[in-house]
DNA sequence: CAGATATGACAAC
DNA sequence: TTGTCCTATCTGG
Protein backbone atom coordinates (compact mmCIF):
# COMPACT_ATOMS: atom_id res chain seq x y z
CA UNK A 1 0.00 0.00 0.00
CA UNK A 2 2.44 2.46 -1.10
CA UNK A 3 2.29 6.26 -1.24
CA UNK A 4 3.71 8.78 0.40
CA UNK A 5 2.58 8.62 3.87
CA UNK A 6 3.44 5.12 3.66
CA UNK A 7 6.93 5.78 3.15
CA UNK A 8 7.32 7.85 5.76
CA UNK A 9 5.86 5.62 8.44
CA UNK A 10 8.32 3.18 7.65
CA UNK A 11 10.95 5.43 7.72
CA UNK A 12 10.33 6.64 11.44
CA UNK A 13 9.48 3.09 12.11
CA UNK A 14 13.00 1.89 10.95
CA UNK A 15 14.66 4.96 12.83
CA UNK A 16 13.24 3.53 16.03
CA UNK A 17 13.93 -0.60 15.11
CA UNK A 18 17.87 0.06 13.86
CA UNK A 19 18.66 3.72 14.30
CA UNK A 20 22.37 3.78 16.00
CA UNK A 21 22.79 0.14 15.58
CA UNK A 22 25.35 -2.21 13.61
CA UNK A 23 23.00 -4.46 11.69
CA UNK A 24 23.30 -7.74 9.76
CA UNK A 25 22.05 -7.27 6.17
CA UNK A 26 21.66 -9.82 3.68
CA UNK A 27 19.61 -10.64 0.83
CA UNK A 28 18.02 -14.55 1.04
CA UNK A 29 16.62 -13.89 -2.61
CA UNK A 30 20.13 -13.18 -3.98
CA UNK A 31 19.05 -10.24 -6.10
CA UNK A 32 20.62 -7.37 -3.83
CA UNK A 33 23.54 -9.59 -2.39
CA UNK A 34 26.17 -7.53 -3.48
CA UNK A 35 24.98 -4.82 -1.95
CA UNK A 36 24.21 -6.58 1.03
CA UNK A 37 27.70 -8.00 1.33
CA UNK A 38 28.72 -4.24 1.83
CA UNK A 39 26.07 -3.03 4.16
CA UNK A 40 26.55 -6.40 6.41
CA UNK A 41 27.82 -5.46 10.24
CA UNK A 42 27.94 -1.89 9.39
CA UNK A 43 25.98 1.04 11.80
CA UNK A 44 22.72 1.78 10.30
CA UNK A 45 22.31 5.52 10.50
CA UNK A 46 18.95 6.66 9.99
CA UNK A 47 16.44 6.30 7.50
CA UNK A 48 14.57 9.45 5.43
CA UNK A 49 11.32 9.29 3.06
CA UNK A 50 10.93 11.73 0.37
CA UNK A 51 7.61 10.83 -1.63
CA UNK A 52 7.87 7.35 -2.32
CA UNK A 53 11.09 6.90 -1.92
CA UNK A 54 12.87 5.52 1.16
CA UNK A 55 16.62 6.18 2.24
CA UNK A 56 18.19 3.78 4.54
CA UNK A 57 21.86 5.63 5.97
CA UNK A 58 24.71 3.26 7.14
CA UNK A 59 28.19 4.69 7.86
CA UNK A 60 30.66 5.35 5.59
CA UNK A 61 28.09 8.28 3.25
CA UNK A 62 26.13 4.29 2.25
CA UNK A 63 22.60 4.61 1.24
CA UNK A 64 20.11 1.93 0.26
CA UNK A 65 17.82 3.34 -1.99
CA UNK A 66 14.06 1.55 -1.67
CA UNK A 67 11.07 2.26 -3.84
CA UNK A 68 8.51 -0.42 -3.23
CA UNK A 69 6.57 0.18 -6.87
CA UNK A 70 2.97 -1.47 -6.69
CA UNK A 71 3.77 -4.69 -4.80
CA UNK A 72 6.78 -3.83 -2.86
CA UNK A 73 6.14 -4.74 0.84
CA UNK A 74 8.25 -4.39 4.27
CA UNK A 75 7.32 -6.60 7.44
CA UNK A 76 9.24 -6.36 10.78
CA UNK A 77 9.15 -8.00 14.05
CA UNK A 78 10.54 -8.30 16.93
CA UNK A 79 13.76 -10.87 18.44
CA UNK A 80 15.61 -13.46 16.06
CA UNK A 81 14.30 -13.44 12.60
CA UNK A 82 11.96 -16.36 11.07
CA UNK A 83 13.08 -18.90 8.94
CA UNK A 84 13.08 -16.80 5.38
CA UNK A 85 10.19 -17.75 2.90
CA UNK A 86 9.11 -16.52 -0.60
CA UNK A 87 11.64 -13.67 -1.80
CA UNK A 88 13.24 -12.03 0.63
CA UNK A 89 15.41 -9.27 -1.46
CA UNK A 90 16.50 -7.52 1.76
CA UNK A 91 16.80 -8.74 5.32
CA UNK A 92 17.86 -6.52 8.23
CA UNK A 93 18.46 -7.93 11.68
CA UNK A 94 19.90 -6.52 14.72
CA UNK A 95 19.70 -7.31 18.38
CA UNK A 96 16.28 -6.54 19.13
CA UNK A 97 14.77 -6.64 15.62
CA UNK A 98 14.52 -7.89 12.38
CA UNK A 99 13.18 -6.20 8.74
CA UNK A 100 12.45 -7.96 5.60
CA UNK A 101 11.62 -6.33 2.17
CA UNK A 102 9.70 -7.90 -0.56
CA UNK A 103 8.83 -7.39 -4.03
CA UNK A 104 10.12 -3.10 -4.28
CA UNK A 105 10.92 -1.60 -7.55
CA UNK A 106 14.31 -0.48 -6.76
CA UNK A 107 16.52 -1.64 -3.99
CA UNK A 108 20.02 -0.42 -4.61
CA UNK A 109 23.26 0.83 -3.16
CA UNK A 110 23.66 4.77 -3.91
CA UNK A 111 26.77 7.17 -2.79
CA UNK A 112 26.24 10.46 -2.38
CA UNK A 113 26.02 11.84 -5.72
CA UNK A 114 23.68 9.13 -6.82
CA UNK A 115 21.42 10.29 -3.75
CA UNK A 116 21.61 13.97 -5.05
CA UNK A 117 20.81 12.76 -8.54
CA UNK A 118 17.64 10.32 -7.23
CA UNK A 119 16.57 13.91 -5.26
CA UNK A 120 16.44 16.38 -7.93
CA UNK A 121 14.40 14.33 -10.04
CA UNK A 122 11.85 14.47 -7.23
CA UNK A 123 9.06 17.73 -6.85
CA UNK A 124 8.58 18.85 -3.04
CA UNK A 125 7.01 16.32 -0.97
CA UNK A 126 3.49 17.82 0.78
CA UNK A 127 4.86 15.71 3.80
CA UNK A 128 8.15 17.92 4.60
CA UNK A 129 8.34 20.89 5.94
CA UNK A 130 9.22 23.57 3.43
CA UNK A 131 8.19 21.95 0.81
CA UNK A 132 7.66 24.28 -2.18
CA UNK A 133 4.06 24.52 -3.64
CA UNK A 134 4.40 27.40 -6.34
CA UNK A 135 7.30 25.98 -7.47
CA UNK A 136 4.53 22.83 -7.99
CA UNK A 137 2.15 24.68 -9.94
CA UNK A 138 4.51 26.98 -11.87
CA UNK A 139 4.90 23.36 -14.02
CA UNK A 140 0.99 22.37 -13.51
CA UNK A 141 -0.02 26.27 -15.45
CA UNK A 142 2.06 25.15 -18.16
CA UNK A 143 0.71 21.74 -18.97
CA UNK A 144 -1.99 20.23 -20.91
CA UNK A 145 -1.74 16.88 -19.39
CA UNK A 146 -4.85 15.89 -16.90
CA UNK A 147 -4.72 17.05 -13.52
CA UNK A 148 -4.41 13.37 -12.17
CA UNK A 149 -1.54 12.54 -14.07
CA UNK A 150 0.08 15.93 -12.77
CA UNK A 151 -0.75 15.20 -9.40
CA UNK A 152 0.41 11.57 -9.32
CA UNK A 153 3.79 12.86 -11.33
CA UNK A 154 6.43 12.71 -8.65
CA UNK A 155 8.64 15.22 -10.79
CA UNK A 156 6.30 17.81 -9.67
CA UNK A 157 4.77 16.22 -6.39
CA UNK A 158 6.70 13.37 -4.65
CA UNK A 159 4.40 11.36 -2.65
CA UNK A 160 0.91 11.09 -4.48
CA UNK A 161 -0.58 8.45 -5.52
CA UNK A 162 -3.66 7.16 -7.30
CA UNK A 163 -5.76 7.42 -4.19
CA UNK A 164 -4.32 10.44 -3.01
CA UNK A 165 -5.00 12.35 -5.82
CA UNK A 166 -8.74 10.53 -6.94
CA UNK A 167 -10.01 11.96 -3.60
CA UNK A 168 -8.58 14.98 -3.05
CA UNK A 169 -10.10 16.42 -6.62
CA UNK A 170 -13.28 14.96 -5.64
CA UNK A 171 -12.91 17.03 -2.23
CA UNK A 172 -11.75 20.00 -4.51
CA UNK A 173 -14.93 19.31 -7.10
CA UNK A 174 -12.44 19.36 -9.81
CA UNK A 175 -12.50 16.46 -12.78
CA UNK A 176 -9.19 14.60 -12.97
CA UNK A 177 -8.89 15.07 -16.90
CA UNK A 178 -9.22 18.67 -16.20
CA UNK A 179 -6.00 19.92 -18.04
CA UNK A 180 -3.59 21.50 -15.87
CA UNK A 181 -3.18 24.45 -17.29
CA UNK A 182 -6.54 25.10 -16.96
CA UNK A 183 -6.81 24.13 -13.27
CA UNK A 184 -7.54 27.66 -11.44
CA UNK A 185 -4.41 29.89 -9.73
CA UNK A 186 -6.10 30.34 -6.69
CA UNK A 187 -7.66 26.54 -6.16
CA UNK A 188 -3.85 25.03 -6.22
CA UNK A 189 -3.30 25.88 -2.80
CA UNK A 190 -6.03 24.96 -1.41
CA UNK A 191 -5.79 21.67 -3.15
CA UNK A 192 -2.22 21.60 -1.63
CA UNK A 193 -3.11 22.66 2.01
CA UNK A 194 -6.14 19.79 1.73
CA UNK A 195 -3.67 17.03 0.38
CA UNK A 196 -1.07 17.84 2.82
CA UNK A 197 -3.43 17.45 5.71
CA UNK A 198 -4.86 14.22 4.09
CA UNK A 199 -1.78 12.59 3.95
CA UNK A 200 -0.30 13.56 7.45
CA UNK A 201 -3.74 11.86 8.79
CA UNK A 202 -2.58 8.56 6.84
CA UNK A 203 0.77 8.99 8.20
CA UNK A 204 -0.73 8.78 11.81
CA UNK A 205 -3.32 6.44 10.98
CA UNK A 206 -2.01 4.11 8.95
CA UNK A 207 -4.23 4.18 6.02
CA UNK A 208 -5.95 6.90 3.72
CA UNK A 209 -9.47 8.25 5.09
CA UNK A 210 -10.89 11.12 2.87
CA UNK A 211 -14.56 11.07 3.76
CA UNK A 212 -15.81 14.40 5.84
CA UNK A 213 -17.17 14.11 9.46
CA UNK A 214 -20.59 14.92 7.77
CA UNK A 215 -19.95 11.83 4.89
CA UNK A 216 -18.97 9.47 7.40
CA UNK A 217 -21.05 5.99 7.83
CA UNK A 218 -21.83 7.01 11.17
CA UNK A 219 -23.19 10.26 10.06
CA UNK A 220 -25.16 8.65 6.83
CA UNK A 221 -26.28 5.64 8.71
CA UNK A 222 -24.59 3.33 6.35
CA UNK A 223 -22.46 0.71 6.74
CA UNK A 224 -18.48 1.14 7.14
CA UNK A 225 -16.39 0.74 4.03
CA UNK A 226 -14.50 -2.23 3.90
CA UNK A 227 -12.00 -3.35 1.35
CA UNK A 228 -7.85 -4.38 0.63
CA UNK A 229 -7.15 -0.81 1.15
CA UNK A 230 -9.19 -0.44 4.36
CA UNK A 231 -9.86 3.78 4.41
CA UNK A 232 -12.99 5.35 4.20
CA UNK A 233 -12.65 7.64 0.81
CA UNK A 234 -14.99 8.94 -1.63
CA UNK A 235 -14.94 7.65 -4.93
CA UNK A 236 -11.62 5.40 -5.28
CA UNK A 237 -12.51 1.75 -6.01
CA UNK A 238 -16.29 2.53 -5.77
CA UNK A 239 -17.05 2.34 -9.32
CA UNK A 240 -21.07 2.39 -9.71
CA UNK A 241 -21.64 2.80 -6.54
CA UNK A 242 -24.03 6.07 -5.61
CA UNK A 243 -21.61 9.07 -4.99
CA UNK A 244 -22.05 9.65 -0.89
CA UNK A 245 -22.77 13.22 -1.69
CA UNK A 246 -25.33 13.19 -4.42
CA UNK A 247 -26.30 9.93 -5.12
CA UNK A 248 -24.70 9.43 -8.64
CA UNK A 249 -22.92 5.82 -9.51
CA UNK A 250 -19.44 6.58 -9.44
CA UNK A 251 -17.50 6.21 -12.76
CA UNK A 252 -14.72 4.29 -13.66
CA UNK A 253 -12.49 4.86 -16.77
CA UNK A 254 -8.87 4.47 -18.27
CA UNK A 255 -6.50 7.06 -18.52
CA UNK A 256 -2.81 6.26 -19.27
CA UNK A 257 -2.97 2.91 -17.95
CA UNK A 258 -4.07 3.58 -14.28
CA UNK A 259 -8.16 3.49 -13.57
CA UNK A 260 -9.41 6.92 -12.51
CA UNK A 261 -12.50 7.40 -10.48
CA UNK A 262 -14.65 10.44 -10.14
CA UNK A 263 -18.71 11.15 -9.55
CA UNK A 264 -19.39 13.29 -12.83
CA UNK A 265 -22.28 15.31 -11.09
CA UNK A 266 -19.83 16.71 -8.11
CA UNK A 267 -16.81 17.02 -10.60
CA UNK A 268 -17.98 18.70 -13.81
C1' DC B 1 -5.29 -23.84 -8.98
C1' DA B 2 -5.25 -20.63 -12.79
C1' DG B 3 -6.22 -16.05 -13.58
C1' DA B 4 -6.95 -11.43 -12.25
C1' DT B 5 -5.61 -7.72 -9.58
C1' DA B 6 -2.88 -4.06 -6.96
C1' DT B 7 -2.00 2.45 -3.80
C1' DG B 8 4.16 2.37 -9.40
C1' DA B 9 7.51 3.58 -12.81
C1' DC B 10 10.01 3.07 -16.84
C1' DA B 11 11.46 1.89 -21.66
C1' DA B 12 10.16 1.45 -26.23
C1' DC B 13 7.10 2.58 -29.99
C1' DT C 1 0.00 4.19 -25.72
C1' DT C 2 1.73 -0.45 -24.85
C1' DG C 3 4.67 -3.74 -22.71
C1' DT C 4 7.53 -5.09 -18.86
C1' DC C 5 9.07 -5.74 -14.25
C1' DC C 6 8.55 -6.90 -9.23
C1' DT C 7 5.44 -10.36 -5.61
C1' DA C 8 1.51 -11.58 -2.81
C1' DT C 9 -3.25 -12.05 -2.39
C1' DC C 10 -7.77 -12.41 -3.78
C1' DT C 11 -11.24 -14.38 -7.01
C1' DG C 12 -13.81 -17.84 -9.41
C1' DG C 13 -14.21 -22.47 -10.97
Amino acid sequence: MPEGHTIHRLASRHRNLFGGTTVRVSSPQGRFAAGAAVLDGLRFVGAVAHGKHLLHRYEGDRTVHIHLGLYGKVTDGDGAPPEPFGEIRLRMSNDAHWLDLRGPTACELLDPPGVDTLMARLGPDPLKRGADAVAAYAKIARSTRPIVSLLMDQSIVAGIGLIFATEALYRAGVNPTTPGRDFPAQEWLPLWTDLRALMAAAVIAGRIDTVREEHTPEAMGREPRVDRHGGEVYVYRRTGQPCLVCGTDVRQDALSGRNLYWCPTCQK
